[in-house]
DNA sequence: TCTATTGTTTCTGAAAAAGAAACAATTTAT
DNA sequence: ATAAATTGTTTCTTTTTCAGAAACAATAGA
């Protein structure tokens, strides 16, 4: 049995507190994190816990031991991603998470243009993961949509989408057009709100900025939902171009308040602050800085 | 494929400069040192040696590892070390190594007892290795006989024996007896090389150390042999009391030069110099410390 | 009380690990 | 120079191990 593996098991265990729990992080059966920590345990010929049937606690032994369990996985963990820096040519997996929206409409192009170009990289695509947890997941590289807060990644700004208020015709027939934000109030206004800051809408204006706390009756944490919704006269939007642009364009919904200025929609790619990045993230960071610019905003869902 | 051990295979392989003395060093068969660094290099992406059929050397990426791998190596045994170090029980297997004499006429004794008292230990015991590499043959302590030089290791006294120049009264009966040191020369003497110095025996007198450098027909790499040899009346030997007491006392060995002191015999034991010492190494030294001493001199080989 | 969840054990199919033998390539010995 | 030995690797087979499903006892919460 793998002992790397084992001490992963034991670490995770040890962090989440129960056995369940870290075997669900870990995606393993219950019996394998037990017996992993057993044969841990029997190897060291100590407890490493104190299970009393249904708590956790660590022995004085087992925190000693978890201690330089972390910083040897660490070590090792650092000592791989040395290694995987010295390679120039992508390989492996490249895990990456991305909001649905952009994920569809660019991330995803771009990776299969990526993968033509080097055979040997794999990818794992999660759309519209929670992305709290980048390190823990094993994620690589993290496309984020508006202001970076979390200061423990390297954000990298790769473009920038306006955005736009808009709806369907058919809409504006039977409620009417806003005129300033204010009029947004009394109108059914759809959100996603995975894009910060939720719910409410902010437009720049000569006297500051004017913040609508804006409502409707359906609420999504993707895109895509919403822009329907709206093309089908439910209510206002307000999405980056690169989403809602060919709709526009085509005059299924219409652009409103374009007088006022809203705050363009910044797109980061983070990843976690390494000492060393592999050749698949420093190599798709590039490609994606010089991709992405060039499509973006002259796309759009159909 | 357990990462640590190809790791280790690796470093070892490295170590050795070809697979087959990695292997050979490691106990296992060259098909298994060649797959786990296969499945190292193929988990990181690269080759880490550059092989050419017959002569193997390190890719550059491959040093780099190297560096690393060893000093994972080090910190998981440390941390096992110290692990193993907060125990209080012996348990799992104590790897001692000893000359063959004392081994079989002490230690042995020494260890069935503290068996006795410590249900989870089990022995491996080394008669008469070579003793080179203690930490490389992952032997836990030696006994060792005489002086020490080595100063990477720790030595403690345990006991010294005195030592006597003795043969067989049909030797003497023959040859006559010995009167003072140089007569050895004319004698034929059977050396022990195992206990340094060698061939010299070193005798003490008020003029200063007497060397004599002697000879004889047999020579042997443990006690054993000249003891019964010198019994048969092929010669003198000099060895400690605790192999031949038996023999002179009941007549079957005479002790010769008794007016000219001998250097006794040190007893010492050797372990690495570790940060943390397990349970069955601490307690085991305590107990030959106590054990030995009392024993020693007090035998002797029938 | 009943239900859900925990840690562990048992069982079974699947996966792998390890070495023996075979092989080509190459060095060393005779 | 020829033979013998040694090297790294591959193939093949046997044995061992691994991993999860299911079952179980124990416990916490509703």
């Amino acid at each position: 049995m793998d002992k790397l593996t084992s001490m992963t098991v034991f670490a995770r265990v040890a962090k989440a507190g129960s056995f369940a729990g870290g075997a669900r992080d870990l995606g393993i059966s219950r019996a394998m994190a037990t017996k992993h920590v057993m044969q841990l345990e029997g190897y060291l010929g100590t407890r490493l816990f104190n299970r009393t049937t249904r708590s956790l606690s660590l022995t004085e032994v087992g925190a000693s031991y978890l201690d330089r369990c972390q910083q040897v996985l660490e070590d090792v963990e650092e000592m791989e991603a040395a290694v995987t820096h010295l390679q120039t040519e992508p390989r492996g997996i490249l895990k990456i998470s991305a909001p649905q929206g952009i994920g569809v409409t660019h991330i995803a192009p771009a990776l299969s243009e990526f993968l033509k170009l080097h055979p040997d990289l794999a990818v794992d695509m999660i759309l519209q993961g929670n992305m709290s947890d980048l390190v823990d997941e094993g994620i690589d590289m993290a496309i984020h949509l508006g202001a970076i807060d979390d200061t423990s990644m390297i954000a990298r700004k790769l473009a920038s989408s306006p955005l736009a208020v808009c709806g369907s015709p058919a809409y504006f027939e039977r409620h009417g057009i806003p005129l300033t934000p204010k009029d947004l109030v009394n109108h059914s206004c759809l959100v996603n709100w995975s894009i910060p800051p939720r719910d409410q809408w902010v437009f720049k204006s000569a006297s500051g900025d004017i913040r609508i706390k804006v409502s409707g009756r359906i609420m999504a944490n993707v895109a895509d939902p919403i822009r329907v919704a709206s093309i089908e006269g439910l209510g206002l939007v307000m999405l980056p171009r690169y989403i809602v642009g060919k709709a526009i364009e085509k005059g299924r919904l219409q652009a409103v308040l374009e007088d006022y200025e809203l705050q363009p929609l910044e797109i980061h790619v983070i990843y976690p602050h390494r000492k060393y990045l592999s050749a698949k993230v420093r190599k798709f960071l590039d490609f994606l800085q010089v991709w992405l610019p060039q499509r973006i905003g002259i796309d759009g869902v159909e």
